[in-house]
DNA sequence: TGTACATCAGTGAACGCGCGTTCACTGATGTAC
DNA sequence: TGTACATCAGTGAACGCGCGTTCACTGATGTAC
């Protein structure tokens, strides 16, 4: 049953995505080795022929979560102004769970990322920072003095609310949250301290 | 071996506020009813004599979890004016893994509790209630026009914020994630919309 | 008050189950001659 | 180009382990007489 490299590359690959979705959804602890072989049609045997363990393939889920996200928003968002652009990215991100747009390790999986190995922590850590710096890069050019510090509070609101909105059965009630949240970064946008005009040359 | 029944109460007590210990700081996962029990100074049999089964422990101790947080955050506020009771209770939530305080459910389990069962998710989701009921009391006598939208934007970005700094190992980096999210609470008391001024009587 | 019995918190071993991982094997394909 | 062999993705069964839960048993205490 040897397969060519590029057939054993795409297995790999389609494995890898099917897992995201399954972390994503069901959680690392409910999601087993065999839900994901069998999701992909094969049998639980043939997993370490691609992968050396389970944590394995959680990070590498998790990467691709990430880049999925990220090529999604920049190209929600190409072309817009920042202030659009920020105003599109936390909408989407906030209804990730509504929409046909990717899912966040950071917001769907949190706390089990905590007692997750390192170099998952840390692969989680790095979606983080690209989401913050899309969003400091925006805030930047709009003038704002310290667009980081902005930019982290909006991620962690954003993260925050569909991570609580995600407890609830009422979907009434989960938007509500998301709106606020929405609301709020607004509102921050609007009123966070500008950096003194920058002098003429 | 027959105990009275104040000595059945004090251990079934004394269970939960282990387990919920345990729980906040392990994860609802890796904390076994042997890992709650011998901690407790039992064997794992004897936990059937106080609960039916593992899920309404997990139930019982956050409700515990909550009520020692809201006990904490009202001593913590008593006689201070609103703006002062929220910027205290936000920093208390935000650096509760620091201090002696007591842990939040919703920021330490977040993603766990979402595939908890139903009955585990609404003690959670009281919890957040209750939260967000104190900040909007506060932000109602501050005189923003909309206290419960405000309140639970500053619930999503306080949860967000802690869910996020247990991620990273480096510890200033966690505290900047924290004080980024206390500053943006700030930001967003102040310049909140306010409620027209009420009519004299 | 004293005695006999019933209760039930706690013990410690066992159960069944599902998980991550391993392994002997298969057979289609890539490679060497 | 054709042939013989080596490779290795995939199979399916098995392994060991830890978990939640069950159970027969113990013995100090509460209760009934």
């Amino acid at each position: 049953m040897k397969k060519s490299k590029a057939d054993t590359a795409e297995t790999r690959l389609r494995i890898i995505s099917i897992a995201s979705n399954l972390f994503l959804t069901k959680g690392l602890a409910d999601t087993g080795i065999s839900d994901v072989m069998s999701a992909a049609g094969l049998t639980q045997g043939g997993f370490y022929r691609h992968f050396e363990s389970k944590d394995q393939l959680v990070a590498e889920a998790n990467r691709a979560a990430n880049e999925e996200l990220f090529r999604f928003y920049s190209e929600a968002i190409q072309g817009m102004a920042p202030a659009q652009a920020i105003e599109t990215i936390v909408h989407l991100y906030l209804n990730q769970a509504c929409g046909p747009g990717a899912l966040c390790p950071l917001a769907n999986l949190g706390s089990e990322l905590r007692h997750a190995d390192a170099h998952i922590r840390e692969v989680a850590m790095e979606g983080r920072l690209q989401l913050m710096e899309v969003m400091a890069a925006m805030a930047q050019r709009l003038g704002i003095a310290e667009p980081h510090g902005v930019a982290d509070a909006i991620v962690s609101a954003a993260v925050g609310a569909v991570t609580l909105s995600q407890l609830i059965d009422d979907p009434v009630g989960a938007q509500s949250i998301r709106d606020h949240a929405q609301d709020a970064v607004a509102l921050l946008l609007a009123s966070a301290p500008k950096r003194p005009q920058e002098l003429a040359a």
